[in-house]
DNA sequence: CAAGCTGTTCGGTTATGCCAAACAGTGTTC
DNA sequence: GAACACTGTTTGGCATAACCGAACAGCTTG
């Protein structure tokens, strides 16, 4: 379906760009002829999907007010809370552990979910939790997200407390940490945050790539082989792939 | 653009129905066959405008992750102030008189913008004012884009309180006035919320004739021929109109 | 005043999106 | 348990409709 395809690129093209863009612009930006811009920009209009400003020339256009109304709509009939949740027993059902869902906010991993596993000792687990960037499977799978340069001027803002003897505290250890989270897939947070807890998170992103929150598991410390941690990080990636998928990819 | 077209109708029946929609009801409710229906889906689907649960079977389609993003820049990019201020002051310019802009919330009419005509004797301009729906420009150009039993359920809870010798307070006679604000497509507030000032409102609508706020000319009452409180009326709502047009028509 | 921009319109050709019907699963029913 | 009814998905062929290139109309620039 060419003509919805360019459509869409149409959007993303304009959403890219604040305040208006021309149809030129746009045409050269999406690779397409004048006409064919002009002609998409046009049906876009009278859906109100896009808006210009009306001028007679040099006219300028921008997002329109149904998306706005759409996207309202899809937030409400897609809270990540709701695709994720299913996902979420699973993993629990799987793996034993706590499954828990964050979004990013500020540097920090925020639980908007959770997933018990039903065990008498528990981690805190209570909803609204805040967890640091640099110790946990949710902060370090976010943190993978961001490049070195937002990764470095975060920690100069909120720095890199120290919780246990095993927390990363240099961020030139952090970003090399890192570099292997986005490797692996998946960021294990060996009692970095709290003695005898440990930890696998793992990003979740929208179709465009964009990080928009992270799944992890938390149980207590176990003395487990080598190749289960794998298997359990792998579950936790693949996990947080499908998520991802059903997010729109 | 007919395949662009069918898309847009394709997300506006999404954004109707809660929870899902199955692929054969939705090429039923816009008239196109399976195939081109699940075409247009699974277009939309890789550029994140839709989203489903991933079932096999009996696969129900949302509004996706995308159109929340898009949704969120259109508000930035498309804000009702910015799009209707130019407008506002050519009317101030034009009519001499003050303008003003609200969006509705909860009945009453809340003032998001104002712009001034310079006089030295002021009527209450501050921002955020909250005005009275059933004795003010504004709020009665709101009222009368909603139906005889909203209005009447709204009357109900907070009642037609007297402000002025000239203030309506029967319920009757105001769906009788409302009546006809919608035939002239604007609204005159003739001294029925404060003794001594006068104000045109007219409603501003998006591409789906769905009401958005309200704009108003207010200004001391002076006497004017009756042709002329016509002629500002028809100025107010040519205003209204030509921001509507410009918020996606 | 013409040259260089805009946004918009117009034909002609091609490919693309449409429909109808067939296919492949799942749940139901007798 | 097998025929059925119902999903979502795939295919083929035809006609339309969407692309491009070029020409047009306004406006600012040199």
């Amino acid at each position: 379906m060419r003509s919805v395809a360019r459509a869409a690129e149409v959007l993303e093209a304009l959403s890219k760009s604040d305040g208006g863009v021309s149809v030129t612009d746009l045409a050269a930006a999406c690779g397409l002829s004048k006409s064919a811009a002009f002609a998409t920009l046009y049906t876009l209009r009278q859906y109100g999907l896009v808006a210009d400003d009306g001028e007679g020339m040099n006219r300028r256009y921008r997002l329109g007010m149904a998306l706005a109304r759409l996207g309202s709509r899809a937030q409400d009939q897609l809270s990540l809370r709701d695709v994720a949740r299913p996902a979420l027993v699973e993993l629990t059902r799987q793996t034993g552990m706590n499954s828990r869902l964050a979004v990013p906010d500020e540097g920090q991993a925020v639980v908007v979910d959770q997933v018990s596993n039903g065990e008498r000792i528990q981690v805190d687990l209570r909803m609204g939790t805040r967890e640091l960037p640099h110790c946990t499977g949710l902060g370090k799978a976010l943190l993978a997200e961001m490049t070195d340069e937002e990764v470095t001027a975060l920690a100069g803002r909120v720095g890199l407390p120290y919780r246990t003897g095993h927390t990363i505290t240099d961020l030139t250890v952090l970003l090399a940490h890192l570099k292997m989270v986005r490797e692996l897939g998946y960021a294990v947070d060996d009692e970095e945050d709290a003695d005898g807890i440990f930890c696998i998170g793992s990003a979740l992103r929208d179709h465009t790539g964009a990080c928009v929150g992270a799944i992890s598991i938390t149980s207590l410390k176990r003395d487990l082989p080598a190749w289960r941690y794998q298997e359990l990080g792998r579950q936790v990636r693949a996990t947080a792939e499908r998520i991802s998928g059903e997010l729109g990819a």
